[in-house]
This record gives structure tokens, C-alpha cells and sequence, in this order.
DNA sequence: GCCAACGTTGGC
DNA sequence: GCCAACGTTGGC
């Protein structure tokens, strides 16, 4: 099985969001609290993987612009931080239960694909983002679903 | 603000 | 192991 290189990552944007990212270069992507969105990002994420970056709870909603994965899988420090949002006193400092990966930014769209610009693209009825109850804030992304977005985008960056 | 979808928790 | 209750996500 080729391993998965194309991801989609949700953030709302009055937390984080894409202008963030390009202001600051990079970021943790911490705070996910789902053992499917943690696993895909310890087993599966790897350095150099591109990521739709998705403007959740948004107006509109739909991808805002291109990531990429820029560190190994580490734990995330906030799960140990007392007083942030993010604590979990269940996990254990010695085995932590959360594991983030860093993401640099690559590129801001001219204007943000809607939610509802995927969902009218027939090339895109498979992604998984436009299906109904998705809920995942990290999920795997096919090439051509990836490329397709990068096209309505009018993104810079080459998909090879 | 509503609510559908789905994950987690905990009693049994 | 079942499943009801509850919490969260996220579009609308």
C-alpha cells in the first residue's frame, strides 16, 4: 500500500486560522482530542506530506489555503498544561495519550473554496470532507481530490 | 440557535 | 458486551 501523502486538517478560524499560519511560518497542531484523527497523525503522517488547511465553523466554510507536515509525530504539550483548554489530567507524562505533528505554511488562497463549491464539483462526491457527519479534523485526502482543490483554488504551488 | 451525526462513558 | 445518556462537532 503507498503511503498516504495528502491530508486535510480542520481549525476554526477565530482559534487559528490560515493568516495565522502564514503570519507565524508554523504551528503545533494541537488540541485533538480523537483517536482517529491522532492516529492518522502518529502512523501515518509523515515530513513533507501537503495538507488542505479547512476553515471549520467559518463564513464560509472550505479550504483556505496549503500546509505541509514539517516535523515528526511528538507528543502534544498542552494535554499537560493544567490551565489550558486543552488539559487531560487522565494522561499519563510517561506514556501521553496525544501525539501532534508541526505544520509550516505553504500557501494562502486568493479566496477560500466553499464547502459548497466541493460539494458541486461531481470529481470531488468521494472526498471525504463533503460527506455527511465527517467529523474528523485530520483526514487522509486522495491526489486527484487534492489537485482538483488546488485547481478551483487557483493555487500557486505544482502538485507533482 | 438548532439539530444530525457520531464518539465516549458508564451502568448493568 | 450492550446500549442509553451525554458531549462535541460543525453545517445550516
Amino acid at each position: 500500500m503507498a503511503k498516504r501523502r495528502y491530508w486535510l486538517m480542520k481549525s476554526e478560524p477565530g482559534t487559528y486560522s490560515i493568516q495565522d499560519l502564514e503570519r507565524e511560518g508554523s504551528t503545533m497542531w494541537e488540541g485533538v482530542r480523537n483517536y482517529q484523527a491522532r492516529n492518522l497523525m502518529r502512523d501515518e503522517c509523515q515530513v513533507g506530506d501537503l495538507v488542505l488547511f479547512y476553515h471549520s465553523s467559518a463564513k464560509p466554510s472550505g479550504v483556505a489555503g496549503l500546509a505541509r507536515v514539517s516535523t515528526a509525530p511528538y507528543p502534544d504539550p498542552t494535554q499537560f498544561e493544567v490551565k489550558g483548554p486543552y488539559h487531560d489530567p487522565t494522561s499519563d507524562p510517561n506514556d501521553p495519550r496525544w501525539i501532534l505533528v508541526d505544520v509550516e505554511h505553504v500557501e494562502t488562497f486568493p479566496e477560500v473554496v466553499p464547502l459548497t463549491a466541493l460539494k458541486a464539483e461531481p470529481a470531488l462526491a468521494d472526498m471525504l470532507v463533503v460527506q455527511k457527519g465527517q467529523r474528523l479534523s485530520v483526514m487522509p485526502v486522495d491526489k486527484d481530490h487534492f489537485k482538483r482543490v488546488c485547481r478551483l483554488a487557483g493555487a500557486k504551488t505544482k502538485i507533482r
